[in-house]
DNA sequence: GTGGATGCTACCCCT
DNA sequence: TAGCATCCAC
């Protein structure tokens, strides 16, 4: 095998592990993707498995594809014919269609994304005459996401309380619309498929016969179900290799549970441990920070990371004026390093903590013309404008799908009201069947009782849109998943309904073909496989690729990438570590790791940066630097921070108008002149005193026509290019 | 049944 | 600050 050849022998150790269970823990960039890849090829190509028999599981649809891909380049096509690849809730979406036959539901359920799933709470706590105010919608939902994470049933869920009693029984009457609705939520992918597992002897005996080989990435952030899943999946053959980071867990508010290493440890006691610590990505200076930060967390192992690729520079920190000056201060220094050539502008990434963020981030960008990537599927499947046109393409799918009903059957209006929609239900609560299903029989039945119980103008919008449906579904079979999104959009004349002539109209017009592009994608597959995909796209998975352009996006996204230069944006505290964090010390820590895990995305260069006043929750306040910062050793600091506020004009009094983006970064990076250089008075990091804008820190400079050129950045005007020997500037 | 004005409240991270 | 729920006039 001489591929191994390439790895160091901890890597080769944990690539030719086994038999049985295997933990790796792997530090960031030690290679834990080339691990997994080659361990999966090393099964086939040394080993004789055969592709169909190992099932491997990623975090992102993006990285199953990535992960596929290399296997293949390995071992060649057939090498990963029939092999089961995805993420938790891909992999569980593909069985629970194959084993219908179990479940109370039907092979072509629709899943129901967070906003389905709380407008559905919501109705029920209306339903059932609760107080909204006192049981909140999102509170009560977020309480049975919990419930099903940790695997129990609406008769199982503990009644300590009396708001566990309301949650119970919300709980209970969610689940009973989610099946009349022939749909799961995101948590019941995972709760139905491990329980079935779990309960039925046969279907666990025929799937853990079948793999004879599990693998899981980024296992620190398994919660309860999906632990139970591998178990029962690796209760055979108990070869289950599982790979994670302990300090990279991130994800302990959707259910992640980091004992699930130690539940590993304990199911598994025969397993091999196999630790991965030498650092291929980043710079040591990068590295001695992060192992700052991570150091002071509690409960932990210390861990040695080391790197060959050199010291590399310090860590830039910038405190800007406010969050304006602050996003300015990153577009500046991005266009600065592509300039001299110190990075692609690909490279480059800006983190933050929360969304909101990277609205004034996109605007600096913008108003330099210049373009950027912003990372995030909410973003646009979250859109009215798309969500309605995949609503209609769900109930052409299933037309028991009341949640989408209820959100487009008056889209675009047609005098179908509350009280009609009210009617509606009882009336197919009465029958026995879904709203859709009545709908679809109103035209034909138009003498039929239940006519009835509507008034004459409601029956006739209904029928209409009734029989609309029905034509829809009948010519669904024979359409493309993009010649249905026509149809549907000519039908109802959505344009004119969205395109109101308003600029925001045209952008949301824009959104829906941007949504018919994506079906352009699927056109040669089933609308089933549209629908699936759009409902467990993940963030990363959004990401284009080849476009010269940074990239935007939160920590939580960044899990798992790499940047030559990573800006972390808005360390302070209060939002990094994030103020809902405060009271609780295991939210802390996981702050913590959270910055750790945005320090180890950087390769090269790391930029901290936070505003001295921010605009929350609307007036501006003054902010004080992130604690972690305290946790960063001083001599790889450049640029100290001060807690208190001074004066500084602004770059921008305000974000301005929206502009196109029309600069292309390849023409901001200009010449990069690596010739022998004299020596330089100004070195990158070092602090300098100008007449004028007083104080700054030097970010860059080289050598032209045997002047120094440096660029500055100033407290007070932003980033400066000037010629030494021509600014009165001296070294302070 | 619709649309506009007004008042309330939340602004965390994601499949 | 902005997105919402609610209320009221047509």
């Amino acid at each position: 095998m001489d591929f191994l050849d390439d790895l160091n022998p901890q890597q080769r150790k944990a690539v030719t592990a086994g038999p049985g269970p295997v933990l790796v823990i792997a530090g960031p960039g030690s290679g834990k993707t080339r691990v997994l890849t080659q361990r999966v090829a090393y099964l086939i190509a040394a080993q004789g498995v055969r592709p169909w028999q190992i099932l491997a599981v990623t975090f992102t649809n993006k990285a199953a594809r990535e992960m596929g891909a290399r296997i293949e380049n390995l071992l060649g096509e057939q090498a990963t014919q029939g092999m089961m690849l995805g993420t938790f809730h891909s992999i569980c979406a593909r069985l629970l269609r194959h084993e219908a036959d179990q479940l109370p539901i039907q092979a072509n359920f629709v899943i129901f994304d967070d906003d389905d799933q709380e407008r559905l709470v919501k109705s029920i706590i209306r339903e059932l005459n609760l107080n909204e105010k006192l049981y909140r919608p999102a509170s009560i939902h977020a309480s049975i996401s919990n419930a099903k994470n940790e695997l129990l049933r609406p008769e199982e869920y503990p009644s300590q309380t009396y708001r566990d009693e309301v949650v119970r029984r919300v709980y209970e009457q969610y689940q009973k619309r989610l099946v009349a609705s022939n749909a799961v939520d995101f948590d019941d992918l995972l709760l139905y498929t491990a329980r079935m597992l779990e309960e039925s002897e046969t279907v666990r005996t025929k799937y853990a016969e079948r793999f004879h080989h599990v693998l899981v990435d980024e296992f620190q952030d398994t919660n309860m179900a999906q632990y139970m899943l591998i178990r029962n999946l690796a209760s055979q053959r108990r070869n289950v290799f599982c790979v994670g980071d302990p300090d990279q867990s991130i994800y302990r508010w959707r259910g992640a549970d980091r004992r699930n290493v130690q539940r590993f440890e304990e199911d598994f006691p025969e397993r091999e441990v196999v630790l991965l610590e030498q650092n291929y990505r980043s710079r040591q200076n990068i590295l001695d920070v992060a192992m700052g930060v991570i150091d002071r967390a509690q409960n932990r192992s210390r861990k040695r990371l080391f790197s060959d690729r050199g010291a590399g520079e310090g860590v830039f920190y910038y405190e800007a004026s406010d969050e304006y000056a602050e996003a300015a201060f990153v577009v500046d220094a991005i266009a600065q390093l592509t300039a001299v050539g110190k990075a692609a502008a690909a490279d480059c990434a800006v983190m933050y903590r929360t969304n909101a963020q990277s609205r004034l981030l996109e605007e600096a960008f913008l108003q330099r013309r210049l373009p950027y990537r912003l990372v995030g599927a909410q973003r646009f499947y979250g859109r009215r404008e798309v969500k309605d046109i995949i609503a209609f393409l769900r109930l052409v799918h299933n037309p028991a799908d009341d949640a989408s009903l209820d959100r487009v059957i008056n889209v675009p209006p047609r005098g179908i009201g509350e009280k009609t929609i009210l009617t509606l239900h009882a009336v197919a609560r009465q029958q026995g069947t879904s709203c859709g299903e009545v709908l679809l029989e109103l035209p034909s039945g138009r003498e039929s009782t239940l006519m009835a119980a509507f008034s004459g103008r409601a029956t006739a919008s209904l029928a209409e849109f009734g029989s609309t449906l029905a034509a829809w579904r009948s010519a669904a079979p024979t359409l493309a998943v993009d010649e249905l999104c026509d149809r549907i959009i000519r039908d109802l004349g959505y344009k004119t309904y969205i395109d109101d002539g308003t600029e925001e109209g045209a952008d949301r017009w824009e959104n829906v073909q941007e949504l018919r592009r994506l079906a352009v994608e699927f056109s040669g597959k089933t609308l089933d496989e549209f629908l699936e995909n759009v409902a467990l796209v993940s963030d990363q998975d959004t990401l284009r690729e080849g476009v010269d352009a940074p990239t935007l996006l939160t920590l939580h996204a960044a899990k798992g990438l790499e940047f030559g230069a990573v800006f972390l944006v808005g360390l302070d505290d209060g939002l990094l570590p994030h103020s809902r964090s405060f009271d609780e010390p295991e939210g802390m820590e996981e702050e913590r790791r959270l910055f750790y895990v945005g320090i180890t995305r950087a390769k090269d260069r790391l930029y901290l940066t936070r505003a001295l006043v921010r605009t929350g929750r609307g007036a501006s306040e003054e902010s004080y630097p992130s604690r972690f910062l305290n946790d960063i050793p001083e001599h790889l600091m450049i640029g100290a921070p001060r807690a208190t506020k001074e004066d500084g004009g602004r770059l921008f009094s305000a974000a301005q108008r929206r502009g196109r983006s029309d600069t292309r970064w390849d023409s901001v990076m200009g010449t990069s002149s690596a010739r022998a250089q004299p020596e330089s008075r100004f070195a990158a990091g070092s602090r300098v005193r100008h007449p004028t804008w007083g104080e700054g820190i030097v970010l860059e400079s080289r050598f032209q026509d045997d002047d120094e050129i440096v660029d500055v950045a100033f407290q007070s005007v932003g980033i400066k290019r000037l010629a030494a020997s021509l600014a009165k500037m001296t070294a302070v």
